[in-house]
DNA sequence: TTCATACTTCGATCATAGCCGAAGCATGGA
DNA sequence: TCCATGCTTCGGCTATGATCGAAGTATGAA
């Protein structure tokens, strides 16, 4: 009676197909309109704006207006970790179907998660980095002087990722993997990073594709021994 | 339209207060009767048992029958770690009533996480254990040598933990802090240590107290420079 | 055997909330 | 000014599911 409550009226709000679509179609990161989410959760206009005022007014969402759209986006990178948490919940249990499609591989190998590398590319990436003495662990990640001089050389701009609120490291657990992945604002800059160096392809949708070129120039800098 | 019911199922089913309640009352990760999770939710002794039919299905439970009672209990650990995730989250968006009441407090500073300690003296005894080297971070953390010793004499059996499937260090999100304290076989053994010293005493519910002796043996332990 | 306890199943009731059609605003372009 | 687009609000329909009373099953005790 005391705090059962609290977390309901969350998951509750998690708890409908298209809230739950809706949702997942925002954990790429980016702001969708209206129209774009209720196509995404397969209702109507009428029916997703009802949804979205409901997670706006939770909190789960923030909205932004331009012009006569209005776009909505998740509010933090919490809510994608409670997501993918929820996510490697359910295929732990089993609620998941056996449909293992090619889609699934593919998001299996390397997708977005909110604004970071995620999947086994990004589970590689942060080991790749600790092995080699870039970011060291703790509970909370750091990064080392070693691993400063590299991402600046490799063009992430740290003196302003070190203004801003968010925290530089963050391991984010992926529930594809069982591992953690590397969030937080560097994670963030390196995938713009790489986007930028035409390392990675942004599919529809989460799937990230490496380039040739990418999974070479990835390869040497993190990957396996 | 594609994992958005996946992870609905499992949220539908947190959603409900009812239900809610009952995961919330076995988060201390005891096994408890149906009558009592009945009272725990306010339900009737029916209406319980549909519930818990319902999550015990969707393998979030599991169930235990001794005699003609049947007891119940969270089905693992990273169930309880989805609880405090969407309690971190429901309080992060303001979600949470302004109600922080003496209960809450004593939450705060200590209870039980599934089967370890949390709150303050859980994030402190993490990172006292870091400072002292005792264990070393990571995404995952690992038990340093002198930490062995330590643990050791502490009157740990770490040779039957490392028998065990059961990861030895875990760190788990505190959803009052915003640190990880330690989770998994060792966060467990210490708690269970502790309690076998008279450190601590467990009250109802999952709220744990600090005998005078035990407060000065932790921070000799532990406690902060 | 008989009774009591612990729990499950069934059935009926009822409230909630998801859904869409239709109508109403607001913004932007012609 | 007029219309088209994007979105919100309203109203009514409907389905889902939470709830509890009553009856049924299993276990343990007398």
């Amino acid at each position: 009676m005391k705090e059962g409550p609290v977390i309901a009226s969350v998951a509750a709000l998690l708890g409908d197909p298209a809230r739950a679509n809706i949702l997942t179609a925002l954990m790429d990161g980016r702001a969708l309109t209206v129209s774009e989410l209720a196509q995404a959760a397969g209702v109507t206009l009428q029916t997703a704006s009802g949804h979205l005022a409901k997670l706006d007014a939770a909190n789960l969402l923030v909205a932004e207006k331009q012009g006569r759209h209005r776009y909505f986006r998740l509010s933090g990178p919490d809510v994608a970790q409670v997501l993918e948490a929820l996510m490697g919940l359910a295929q732990r249990t089993g609620a998941t179907r056996v449909r293992t499609g090619p889609k699934d591989a593919a998001l299996r190998s390397a997708r977005v998660c909110y604004d970071h590398l995620a999947g086994e590319r990004g589970v590689a990436l942060l080991q790749g980095a600790e092995r080699q003495g870039l970011i060291e662990g703790g509970q909370d990640l750091a990064l080392t002087n070693k691993g400063r001089a590299f991402f600046g050389d490799f063009g992430i701009d740290l003196a302003r990722l070190d203004k801003g609120r968010r925290p530089l490291c963050r391991a984010c657990l992926d529930w594809s993997e069982r591992h953690s992945h590397l969030g937080g604002a560097l994670g963030a800059a390196i995938l713009d990073r790489m986007i930028e160096r035409k390392w990675i392809r942004r599919d529809a949708g989460r799937v990230l594709t490496f380039t040739c070129e990418g999974a070479e120039g990835f390869d040497a800098a993190f990957g396996l021994a």
